[in-house]
RNA sequence: GGCCCGGUAGUUCAGUUGGUUAGAAUGCCAGCCUGUCACGCUGGAGGUCGAGGGUUCGAGCCCCUUCCGGGUCGCCA
C-alpha cells in the first residue's frame, strides 16, 4: 500500500554515497531495480538518477512489520528507506558496482508507490526493440545511460551558454509562430483561427530575425533555438531539433569561426575532458570534394581520392575514355592491404552500393600478395597503362583499387561514400578520435534540375566572395560564397556565412534565384526595406546540438540523445502524435477534412 | 515517392521441405531458502505468429494487399 512522505526527506542520492559515508544515517528515495529474497535476509538494489546502491533488509534487525513490507517490494516500486551506510565485508564486495564496497542497512522503509510490471527493462545493456522503448520512453529514460545522456546534454548546453555570454553575446528569443518562406525545406504550418485561410509557419531557423537583430544594433546575438523542418527523417535528422544559433556584426568569416571554435573547445573540455587545439584546420569545398568526395570529409582515416583524367583519356577502356571525353572524370581510391579480404562477391556488393549514388558502375582491381591481379577492367587497358596506374597510385601487392568514371561531382560523391564504407569495413576508423575542420568557400548556387533554375546552396542571404563578383552574371555557378561548415568525423555539425547587407546586392541575388522584383518584394519586402535603414556587415552560424550530442556520446541515432524523439514517419510513439482533432476545432480554424 | 531489412509469449529470440498440441531464455505469479549481487531450487500462468485475403487436405513458413518499426535514395535554403 502506498504511503505518504510525511516528514521524511531525502538527504542523499544513491550513488553519491562512498566509503567516506560509512556510519552515516541516510534517507534514500528511488525505484527498486532488483530484489533478491534469501528468506530472512533481503537485498534490494535501489536506483535514482545517480545510479544504484544495495539496501539490506535483515529480519533480525528490523521490526516484523517493516520486514513484511520489504518482502512485498517489486521492481520499479517507489521506495523510501532510512538506514545506516555500512562497509561490506571483503568477500561481499561487488567490484562491478560503483557503490559495491558499501551498502545501506535498512531500519525503516516506506513504499511510496507500487508499480505494474514494466514492459521493458530499465537496466543498461539489455537491447530492446526501439519502438517499444519509445512507446515507454519514460521507463526507457530510467536507464542509467539515458540519465547520463540527459546530464551530459545539460552540461553541453550550459557550457555553450556560458561561453556565449562570456563573449558578450545577448540571448534573444525569437518567435515560434512565424512566416512561411518559399526557399528551403517544407514548413510545418499552423492555421490561424483569426485570419481565415492564413497560416503561420514554424521556423526552420531564426535566420531572418537574427539578421534583423544585427540591423537593430544587438551586435552579438545567440539563442538555443528549436527549429522545425517538414522533411523525411534519417538517423541524423529529426523534424524538430535544437541549434545554437548566433549572429555577429562587423565580422568576416574568421571572426565567426573563432567564436564557434571557442564554444566547441568549451564543450569538449567540460563534457569530455578533451582539449581541442585551435584554430581548427580549414579546407576549401573544392579540396574536400576532390580529395574526399564529400563536403563533410571524415579525416579520421586517409584513403584520399585521386583524379586520373589524363591517364584515362586514352587508356583503352572505353568507359573511362568516354567519361573524360564528355568532360567528366575518372577518380580512384586505394585500399592498402585489402585485396585478400575482398571476395568477388564483396566487389559486386560494393558495385551495387555505389550505384545507389547514381554512377553506372565500379571498376576494381585487387593485387594478391604474390602479384596475381584480379580486376574488372585491367583486360581492357592498353599494355603500358597498367604500369602507369601502378606507379601513379603506388599500388603494392595486397592492395585493392577502386575507380569510378562519371560526371565529376557525381563520381566524386559516389567515391566519397565508398571511401567511408571501406573505412568502416576495414576498421580504419578510430572511434575515440575527434577530427574537426572547417570547410569553406562553398558554391553560392546549385542548379536545380527539376525547377530549371538556380537555388541557393546555403540560403539566399549568403554573401558571394568579393573576388567572384565579376562572375555573377556570366557564370553564376562558379561563384563561391563566404560560407563555411563545421565538420566533425564526417558529420556536418553546422553551417554559417557572411550575409548580404546591401539591398541592391540582395535584390540581385533574388533575381539570380528566379524571383521577379515584385515576387521578391512580396515575400521578403520587410527584409529588403529593413536593409535600407543602415544594415551593418554581419554574419553568423548555427550548429545542431543534437548532432553534437550524438558525436559526444557515440550514439548512432539522434533518437538516443533527445529525451522525447520522433520516429521515421515524424510521429511520437509515446503520445501518438500527430493525432486527429474534433470537428469543432477544425471549424474554428476554418479547415475542412478532405474526405478523399 | 523509390529501394532494402525486420515484425512469433511482457521482453529477447529459435522455429527444418508447408505436417501432431508453436518452443527456449528471461520476466511474471506461488512455495522454499539468513550474505545475495543477472542469487538458487520447485511448480504455475502466459500466444490474434502485426492485420486482411489467397493457394493447399493442411500455412508461423508460399503468394497478394496492407499496417507498424528501421536503414537508405530523392528531399533536407
Amino acid at each position: 500500500m502506498a504511503e505518504f512522505l510525511g516528514d521524511w526527506r531525502r538527504n542523499c542520492r544513491c550513488a553519491e554515497l562512498g566509503e567516506g559515508d560509512v556510519g552515516r544515517e541516510v534517507t534514500l528515495m528511488g525505484w527498486v531495480s532488483r530484489v533478491r529474497n534469501m528468506g530472512g535476509i533481503l537485498f534490494v538494489w535501489l536506483r535514482d538518477r545517480s545510479g544504484l546502491i544495495q539496501v539490506v533488509f535483515d529480519h533480525r534487525h528490523l521490526p516484523e512489520d517493516a520486514y513484511r513490507v520489504a518482502e512485498t517490494l517489486r521492481p520499479e516500486f517507489v521506495m523510501a528507506v532510512r538506514g545506516e551506510v555500512k562497509r561490506r565485508d571483503e568477500q561481499a564486495v561487488n567490484a562491478g558496482m560503483a557503490t559495491g564496497r558499501i551498502e545501506v542497512v535498512a531500519k525503516e522503509v516506506k513504499i511510496l508507490n507500487e508499480a505494474a510490471t514494466p514492459p521493458i527493462y530499465t537496466d543498461d545493456g539489455v537491447s530492446e526493440n526501439e519502438a517499444v522503448r519509445l512507446k515507454y520512453r519514460y521507463l526507457d529514460l530510467r536507464r542509467p545511460s539515458m540519465q547520463r545522456m540527459l546530464l551530459t546534454r545539460s552540461t553541453v548546453v550550459n557550457a555553450i551558454r556560458r561561453h556565449m555570454l562570456d563573449e558578450g553575446f545577448v540571448e534573444v528569443e525569437t518567435p515560434i509562430l512565424t512566416k512561411s518562406t518559399p526557399e528551403g525545406a517544407r514548413d510545418f504550418l499552423v492555421p490561424s483561427r483569426i485570419h481565415t485561410g492564413k497560416f503561420y509557419a514554424l521556423p526552420q531557423s531564426p535566420q531572418i530575425y537574427k539578421q534583423l537583430l544585427m540591423l537593430a544594433g544587438t551586435d552579438r546575438y545567440f539563442q538555443i533555438a528549436k527549429c522545425f523542418r517538414d522533411e523525411d527523417s534519417r538517423a541524423d535528422r529529426q523534424p524538430e531539433f535544437t541549434q545554437l544559433d548566433l549572429e555577429m556584426s562587423f565580422v568576416e568569416p574568421r571572426d565567426v569561426q573563432d567564436t564557434v571554435e571557442g564554444a566547441f573547445k568549451a564543450v569538449f573540455g567540460q563534457a569530455k575532458g578533451i582539449s581541442l587545439t585551435l584554430p581548427l584546420p580549414r579546407m576549401t569545398w573544392k579540396d574536400a570534394m576532390e580529395n574526399y568526395g564529400s563536403d563533410k570529409p571524415d579525416l579520421r582515416f586517409g584513403m584520399k581520392i585521386s583524379l586520373h583524367e589524363g591517364w584515362a583519356a586514352d587508356c583503352g577502356f572505353s568507359v573511362f575514355e568516354n567519361a573524360v571525353a564528355l568532360g567528366g572524370t575518372v577518380c580512384a581510391i586505394k585500399a592498402e592491404g585489402a585485396a585478400e579480404g575482398l571476395s568477388r562477391k564483396e566487389m559486386d556488393a560494393l558495385s551495387e552500393f555505389v550505384k545507389t549514388y547514381h554512377v553506372k558502375g565500379l571498376a576494381w582491381l585487387a593485387v594478391s600478395a604474390d602479384g596475381t591481379v584480379r580486376s574488372s577492367f585491367a583486360k581492357f587497358l592498353k599494355p603500358e597503362k597498367m604500369e602507369q596506374l601502378t606507379a601513379a597510385m603506388g599500388i603494392s601487392p595486397g592492395d585493392a583499387v577502386f575507380m569510378i568514371a562519371d560526371r565529376k561531382l557525381v563520381a566524386l560523391t559516389a567515391m566519397g561514400q565508398l571511401r567511408v564504407r571501406l573505412g568502416r569495413q576495414l576498421n580504419l576508423i578510430d572511434p575515440d578520435r575527434y577530427e574537426l575542420l572547417w570547410v569553406t568557400e562553398f558554391p553560392l548556387l546549385e542548379w536545380n534540375e527539376e525547377a530549371q533554375r538556380y537555388a541557393a546552396a546555403h540560403h539566399p542571404f549568403t554573401m558571394p566572395m568579393e573576388e567572384d563578383f565579376h562572375l555573377l552574371d556570366e557564370h553564376p555557378e562558379q561563384v563561391r560564397a563566404k560560407s563555411y561548415d563545421l565538420v566533425l568525423n564526417g558529420i556536418e555539425m553546422g553551417s554559417g556565412s557572411i550575409r548580404i547587407h546591401a539591398s541592391d546586392l540582395q535584390e540581385r541575388m533574388f533575381s539570380l534565384l528566379g524571383f521577379t522584383h515584385e515576387e521578391a518584394w512580396e515575400r521578403f519586402g520587410f527584409l529588403l526595406e529593413a536593409f535600407r535603414y543602415g544594415t551593418p556587415p554581419h554574419g553568423g552560424f548555427a550548429f545542431g546540438i543534437d548532432r553534437l550530442m550524438m558525436m559526444l556520446t557515440g550514439a548512432e541515432s539522434l533518437r538516443d540523445v533527445i529525451a522525447f524523439p520522433k520516429v521515421q514517419n515524424a510521429s511520437c510513439l509515446m503520445m501518438d502524435t500527430p493525432s486527429a482533432v474534433g470537428e469543432e476545432q477544425l471549424r474554428l480554424l476554418h479547415l475542412r477534412q478532405d474526405k478523399g
